[in-house]
RNA sequence: CGCGGGAUGGAGCAGUCUGGUAGCUCGUCGGGCUCAUAACCCGAAGGUCAUAGGUUCAAAUCCUAUUCCCGCAA
């Protein structure tokens, strides 16, 4: 039996979960620490809510620290600088990580991506790859430098996607993978067969930050393939929307007709909300208008036809 | 105490301001018309108006408290 792996997890969102459970409850793992965010007010009546690593800390008794800015704080940096750990792992940390934490640990800092880089480097990757239409994607685990989601590979597992996948499930099916992933790289540090696989510049592609407003659906100027991409891929988030004549109206799936409707026009008839796209014309099959449940198209437009009124879309 | 919307027959909504025993668009069931239908016509069933108090001759409607749902924002 060799000796355990000294072991730092730095994560936050439930995504982080699976991984941490992995780290947890592998045999060849000391897991001496896990950071994460404080906590923060949240969801209607903002009330304070613990980030999920942080309540799988508590529960298990790990030893937890939440703070806001790891690279300052003296006392902690101090403190795990006598632990000898042998490598952090950061999956969806929301936080950079600095050159003394980087340069701390015996094997470096090991950062998992959900994207194959160079491919997607950034915080959105799982719906860029949807929103691309990509039929593959997976996990990557590279070894943290100072240039985000730039340093060399030493893993990664490649994953399908389904035509008509969504975020949210990509994101579920990513979240196990991550954790499996990190099997992997346990076994490989303790078999010493860790390669440092350099990325190609050449491949790099980004994925930033997804906005809110990139969730709004431009019927005029889409196509349908690209409007489809867009649905599944921001949902559950940030979502998809458009307007009912002034109020907003989230969308949560489409699916083709085979009547025309110039680009942008609306068209209520048959219980559809149906609007033209650049190429065809798509109904709204499930939506929500503010402050109102999901419900279908049909189910929208019987209730407003009590009010009366013109129904357009992005007018 | 971050801002706001909502709870009314199976579904989506109107009615609440200006109290007076409940309505619209659908669905369901029965019948009719039609070669046929997401069409049309006739009829029927189905609601203690979220919950608990209060005001009143009378409350879905006014007052108080509670529960649940949702949009925004983070």
């Amino acid at each position: 039996m060799t000796k355990k792996l000294n072991v730092v997890f730095c994560g936050t969102p439930d995504f982080s979960v699976p991984t941490l459970e992995e780290l947890y409850q592998n045999p060849a793992i000391n897991l001496v620490g896990v950071i994460t965010m404080p906590d923060r007010p949240a969801g209607r009546g903002q009330e304070l809510k613990s980030p999920p690593v942080a309540e799988f800390a508590k529960t298990h008794n790990i030893r937890l620290f939440q703070i806001e800015n790891i690279n300052r704080e003296e006392e902690i940096l101090t403190k795990l600088e006598t632990m000898e750990i042998d490598f952090y792992l950061v999956l969806a940390f929301a936080q950079f990580l600095g050159s003394r934490v980087l340069t701390m640990p015996k094997l470096g800092c090991f950062n998992i991506h959900t994207s194959i880089l160079p491919k997607y480097r950034g915080a959105a990757p799982i719906q860029y790859a949807l929103l691309n239409g990509d039929s593959s994607t997976g996990v990557s685990i590279q070894k943290m430098v100072k240039t985000m989601d730039a340093g060399d590979l030493v893993h990664f597992d490649e994953i399908n996607i389904a035509p008509d996948e969504n975020g949210e499930s990509l994101y579920n099916r990513l979240k196990l993978q991550a954790g499996i992933s990190t099997k992997a790289l346990i076994e490989k540090i303790q078999n010493n067969k860790l390669v440092f696989t350099p990325q190609n510049p050449f491949d790099v592609s980004f994925a930033p930050t997804l906005k809110k407003e990139d969730g709004f659906l431009n019927f005029k100027e889409s196509d349908y393939k690209k409007l489809h991409n867009q649905v599944r891929a921001l949902d559950p988030w940030p979502g998809t929307y458009c307007y009912l004549n002034s109020q907003r109206l989230k969308v949560y799936a489409i699916e083709k007709l085979q009547r025309i409707l110039k680009p942008g026009e609306t068209s209520i008839e048959h219980g559809f909300l149906s609007v033209g796209l650049s190429d065809c014309s798509i109904r709204l099959t499930k939506v929500q208008l503010e402050g109102k449940k999901i419900c279908t198209d049909t189910e929208l437009l019987n209730g407003l036809k009590n009010k009366g009124g013109e129904i357009t879309l992005n007018p």
